[in-house]
DNA sequence: ACTCAGTAGACTGTAGACAAAAGCCAATCG
DNA sequence: CGATTGGCTTTTGTCTACAGTCTACTGAGT
């Protein structure tokens, strides 16, 4: 029993810098998705090391990390170059990620409970004003924390573990995207909230498949668009 | 062109060692999956790296890549943790190991050719003789390369880099219960060859979630088991 | 007898140095 | 003129050393 009658909420979890690695990881994924680093290109260690002002070892191992995770390819003897996503690559991804949603949908169908519907409908209406004040980052913003809840709710941590990776890589190729099908999307989101209310496991895993569905239409069409333009 | 006339089939492809951590990192996996190692047990650098006769720097990068895979955990500036697992972690792999498997028998019903139905027979057909013969070991081989043709046959790179993952981990969890249902789980086995031959992806479908859901059933019923034991 | 401070040990986290492998370019020979 | 071989440069792969941090034990004080 603590004696010292300090108040439990205000503890400023005093910040510890944490492992190198972590912030080195942090910092590459970042440059990756912002394309600071392109697609192809040859990630020099000392130079890495050098620019972020810490040695080659915790670059080394983020490096790995990524690697792991398919940012990165990782040649023997050769160096780390920025992954290249292929247009075959992007599909399956997408296939990979419909079915993760779609669980996750119908999970969360069934594990339904008042606070969780609340939070959902909260969400997405920060969502629908982002939209409505058509702030791209915001809305892409809102759009994952939505479906970010939504796998919450269903309650599986390897479920979510494997949806994060996923998601991320899926939104780095689909960031341009975002902006076509602002509104529809959110209007698609309400339709899942009403499954998950009414605890229709059927109908939820029925929204999130045409939901995904539309994502992956929409990136298609853009392909097409891109090769005419 | 070459004009050595060296006979090309006879290269022997001489074998390189390949990076260390890569070693490493498969000794480190092959000791946990056959409980050399235990979970909970402190694995300190500088043992490892005795142990098998290296530095210390193969064996951090070979944890770590553990780590993210989830088979061990990583305390700060306490070290490595072979992962303990838990009655609702098993579940919820089970869970995401289904979906995935169901999905790839979908796909693999689609894609079905001549030869790639052949070639499930020929694997089923090895399974059932494990069986027959009552060999544990090979049974469990027999099951992994049946599974991992049908996710070849899905033809999705990305399933099947996820599923082997998870598959993997179901494996180590899981190991212990093969036994119990070797003859039934080779019966649905042909069940799903039939239907992937037949292209019916909704058959398919319908049979791999059985078959895991009797998987899943089982390993409860092997809990119990040893809990009165 | 119990609690708490102080201290010593062990292990990880990070940095720097050395050695080996792969790619590249130029010079040489057919 | 083309192909090959040799050396050179660059970059990774590995090892050793040092500093920071956490844990556990010991000893005194209440």
């Amino acid at each position: 029993m603590l004696s010292t009658g300090l108040p439990q909420g205000a503890m400023p979890k005093l910040e510890r810098p944490g492992p190198l690695r972590e912030r080195v990881y942090e910092a590459l994924l970042d440059l990756i998705i912002t394309r600071a680093l392109s697609p192809g290109q040859h990630l020099v260690e000392t130079e890495l090391a050098g620019h972020l002002g810490v040695s080659r070892q915790p670059v080394r191992e983020a490096l790995q990390r990524l690697n792991t995770e398919g940012w990165v390819d990782l040649r023997p003897a050769q160096g780390a170059f920025v992954h290249e996503p292929t247009e075959q690559e992007a599909d399956q991804l997408l296939v990979v990620r419909a079915l993760l949603e779609t669980e996750a949908a119908r999970l969360a169908a069934a594990n339904a409970t008042g606070p969780g519907v609340k939070e959902l409908e909260r969400l997405c209406a920060v969502g629908e004003a982002a939209v409505e004040a058509d702030t791209v980052d915001e809305v892409v913003a809102a759009n994952a924390a939505f479906h970010a809840y939504v796998m919450q709710l269903a309650g599986n941590a390897v479920l979510t573990e494997l949806a994060a990776q996923v998601d991320r890589r899926v939104r780095w190729y689909y960031t341009p995207v975002a902006r076509q099908r602002g509104a529809q999307s959110w209007i698609e989101h309400r339709e899942l909230i009403a499954a998950i209310k009414g605890r229709d496991e059927a109908e939820a895993q029925a929204v999130m498949r045409t939901h995904t569905e539309h994502t992956r239409t929409s990136y298609h069409q853009r392909q097409k668009d891109d090769g005419k333009g």
